[in-house]
DNA sequence: AGCACGCCGACT
DNA sequence: GTCGGCGTGCTC
């Protein structure tokens, strides 16, 4: 067994398989599957991940593995497969999967150097470009006047060669301790001979006689209030000596958080947690789907279920979409399992990640809550997953590999044997269809656990309202509430739901839109710098004085950001003190929490933004809940539009009155029959339900069919089109006589980053060689792909129809 | 992907 | 001859 299939980081198909290795006799004992290596690769050097052994293989001359960069693997057996599978699964590379499941820093990076490995005189060019140095960067070479031929002789003639090095992106952080360098007897004999003149040096070696044990520098120092020269002195005498030690960054202080014990259960909870309870006794694996309204309490259900398996010994993963979103609820973890708790999402630094995920690998906590990718945590004796908040499209990955974080947790659920619970108030569709039939346990809590009724909603058609003349964002009725809250010093939320809108800029005159010269999408206008930019490939633009097409001064901007918005209310309620969330105010790391703190604290009367405030928050004094525009969303190209609408007026609607005062909700529409509206505001999602199944039913959707999205792009329109073509009809003929093909069609965004984009769509109920079909299908263009810059990528189960 | 190799036209 | 550009094929 001295061979190693290693899985290499080149993200490319004709690469997507083990390569073999012989592992040197000095890595015998301690190489293991699921650890990363370097291996030579052609001529370079790059990373790969050992994930089998094998005593032959069917090459002769293997080269040996370099070196291997882990002491303890990175990859679980258990993760080495899930990797294999998600790959196979999603239609993506072996490496991309591997990748996926880990954080950020432990990919590797690349460099390449010129060393001099002669003393023989180089060119005059060469030498001054070595300028003394035994080794240069690759990178260097550019703006020098040395050729590439000139290198190319040096390296033939043996006086210099490239080197390739791969280096791990891992950054550890190091705090200086210093302890005793000798033995307390020692010490108190050195401290009779140190002057009295140093004061310092005295007490802290007296401090040393009592506390024999290892401190941090900066606490010492902190503590006799000396400075670092006292500490040399005494290093210097040989008394005592600092050294450095890896520490964790702690994101989260986990003093800061009160602890809280478990809650008396509802009748309603105990007969849902009772089988999942079950479960987790008897090692059995099951998904559960836990539909329960807003304020149900469900995270205690999570909460006490996880308590078993803590208990058990085992260990647990709580996926809530975004978890910045919502701090809420990390305290609510923190405060029950304090520091048995990782954390891991999207804003902790690289570093901050790579420590949290370190601890989880150390077995150092029993419980990790974090964003999609925390599916991957890489415990080895799961007893729980819990999705919160299942319905959230962040647990769908847009790009390779495309998963979704409901599969890898099932088949995690699976090999774990150990319930999986997906949580909602909304369930997607999908799941709730699957708990009908029985493929998911069904649990329901129809009650809140304070007994308080849900929010009255209240319903304004706008169309009435500009029949009255009022042509601005606010419905008099929404005005007249805003003024009354503030005027009882209670708090308002409002949503402005701004997919579909944007800030785009049109000529009042002629009617030109600006849009992007290499996307076709308009342009959108950022005040701030007076810009206009692409929010697909970044491209910017002055906001014009004079229409481009014809000069007239009347070029304005449309449509609704949160910034006119605001200046809207700030004129229509001028005593108000208005909190803006979007993009724009929480791009900063922790801005977020700080607005959010500062909504909590009252500082702020309203608080404006878009969907990032429908999820999760909780603040008592808030009373009102608006939507600005409702039906924005309901429009989109996206068969489930209808659904997402449903979803977001349900959640927003449970931000107000969670506590003693009553809240009440005001939802702003042009269509205020639609079934989605109409039904949210009654909270009856059972209605819903029926209603939009029907939909998919007729016009053949999820859950009734499954889709598959292949997406071509190219520069030429014409090969995009004729090369979707061409996968439509070679596909045709392999499928199932009930699936279909919908396409070629031009995707919603037709031209992105002067790519020209067609698609089309598999509708299928049973394709179990599917994948396969796709796969070998994509193959035969594999020349087009490699010569000639074609793009085709393939979404199973795609969330984002564009 | 990223690199070498080889063929080819252009230029000191 | 020599330089540099691009197409082709390979990586255990």
């Amino acid at each position: 067994m001295n061979i190693a299939k290693v899985i290499v980081d080149v993200p490319a198909s004709s690469i997507n398989q083990t390569f073999d290795y012989v592992i040197p006799e000095r890595f015998l004992e301690i190489l293991k599957p699921g650890m990363r290596v370097i291996v030579p690769f052609g001529p370079r050097k790059i990373m790969g991940y050992v994930v089998d052994w094998t005593n032959d293989s069917d090459f002769n001359n293997l080269k040996e593995i370099n070196d291997v960069l882990d002491l303890t693997p990175v990859l679980t057996p258990e993760l080495l497969e899930l990797g294999k599978w998600l790959a196979e699964y999603t239609l993506s590379l072996y490496i991309t999967a591997f990748q996926a499941m880990l954080p950020q820093v432990l990919k590797a990076n690349y460099k390449k150097e010129l060393e001099r490995i002669s003393n023989e005189p180089l060119s005059d060019q060469l030498e001054a470009f070595f300028a003394g140095r035994d080794s240069v960067s690759y990178e260097e070479l550019e703006n020098t006047s040395v050729s590439f031929s000139q290198i190319q002789r040096a390296i033939q003639d043996g006086a210099i060669a490239v080197r390739y090095l791969v280096k791990s992106r891992v950054t550890k952080k190091h705090v200086a301790f210093v302890r005793p360098a000798v033995e307390t007897q020692l010490l108190t004999e050195a401290f009779e001979d140190i002057s009295d003149r140093a004061k310092k040096q005295k007490e802290i070696i007296d401090y040393f006689i009592d506390h024999p044990e290892e401190i941090e520098l900066n606490q010492l120092i902190k503590l006799f209030k000396t400075t670092r020269s006292t500490i040399n002195a005494l290093q210097d005498k040989g008394l005592i000596v600092s050294f450095k030690k890896e520490v964790y960054r702690n994101p989260y202080n986990d003093d800061a958080f009160e602890s809280t014990t478990a809650l008396e259960l509802t009748n309603e909870q105990r007969r849902a947690i009772e089988p999942i309870k079950q479960h987790i006794k008897n090692d059995e694996h099951d998904v559960f789907l836990l539909h329960g309204v807003t304020g149900s309490g469900k995270t205690e259900i999570y909460l006490q279920a996880i308590q078993d398996v803590i208990n058990k010994g085992e260990e647990a993963i709580v996926l809530v979409p975004e978890i910045s979103l919502t701090p809420q609820m990390v305290n609510r973890f923190k405060g029950r399992f304090g520091s048995n708790v990782a954390v891991l999402h999207s804003a902790l630094s690289y570093g901050e990640k790579y420590d949290e995920w370190r601890r989880v690998h150390r077995k150092e906590v029993q419980v990790v809550v974090g964003a999609r990718s925390a599916v991957f945590a890489p415990f080895e004796n799961l007893g729980i997953i819990i999705i919160d908040e299942e319905h959230e499209n962040s647990y769908k990955q847009e790009d390779q590999p495309r998963y979704h974080a409901r599969d890898a947790a099932i088949r995690r659920g699976e090999n774990h044997r150990c319930p999986v619970i997906l949580g909602s108030a909304t369930p997607t569709l999908e799941s709730y269809a699957r708990a009908q039939k029985g493929v998911y346990k069904l649990a329901v809590l129809e009650k809140r656990t304070n007994e308080k009724a849900m929010p009255e909603v209240d319903i304004v058609d706008m169309r009435e309202e500009l029949h009255a003349g009022n042509r601005s964002m606010f419905s008099r009725r929404l005005k007249e509430t805003i003024d009354q809250r503030i005027n009882r010093g209670e708090q308002a939320v409002l949503l402005l739901n701004r997919r579909g809108y944007s800030t785009f800029v049109m000529c009042r005159d002629c009617g030109h839109v600006k849009e992007c010269p290499h996307c076709d999408i308009a342009l959108t206008f950022h005040k701030l710098h007076n810009q206009l930019k692409c929010h697909y490939c970044s491209y910017e633009e002055p906001m014009p004085m004079y229409c481009p097409s014809c000069s007239s001064d009347l070029i304005r901007f449309f449509g609704t950001g949160t910034q006119r918005i605001e200046e809207a209310l700030t004129q229509l309620v001028p005593e108000a003190r208005v909190l803006r969330m979007d993009v724009d105010t929480t791009r900063r790391k922790g801005s977020h929490e700080k607005l959010l703190n500062q909504f909590a604290n009252k500082e702020a009367d309203i608080l404006l933004g878009t969907q990032m405030i429908a999820k999760g928050l909780d603040f008592e004094n808030v009373t009102l809940v608006g939507v600005l525009t409702a039906d924005s969303m309901l429009h989109l190209p996206d068969f489930r539009s209808a659904e997402k609408t449903f979803q977001l007026l349900t959640q927003v609607s449970g931000r107000a009155g969670r506590h003693e005062l009553p809240g009440e909700v005001i939802v702003q529409t042009y269509t205020p029959e639609h079934y989605s509206i109409e039904l949210a505001s009654q909270y009856d999602y059972m209605a819903f339900y029926k209603q939009e199944m029907q939909i998919r039913k007729k016009f053949q959707y999820p859950p009734y069919v499954f889709l598959a999205l292949i997406t071509v792009s190219h520069k030429n329109h014409i090969t995009a089109v004729k090369s979707t073509q061409q996968i439509v009809q070679a596909l045709w003929p392999l499928l199932q006589h009930d699936s279909v093909i919908l396409g070629p069609t031009p995707s919603p965004i037709t031209r992105v980053k002067d790519r020209y984009r067609y698609q089309c769509m598999i509708k299928y109920r049973h394709e179990p060689e599917l994948r396969t079909l796709i796969n070998k299908i994509v193959q035969q263009f594999d020349e087009d792909v490699r010569k000639n810059d074609l793009l085709i990528s393939v979404d199973m189960q795609p969330y984002q129809l564009m």
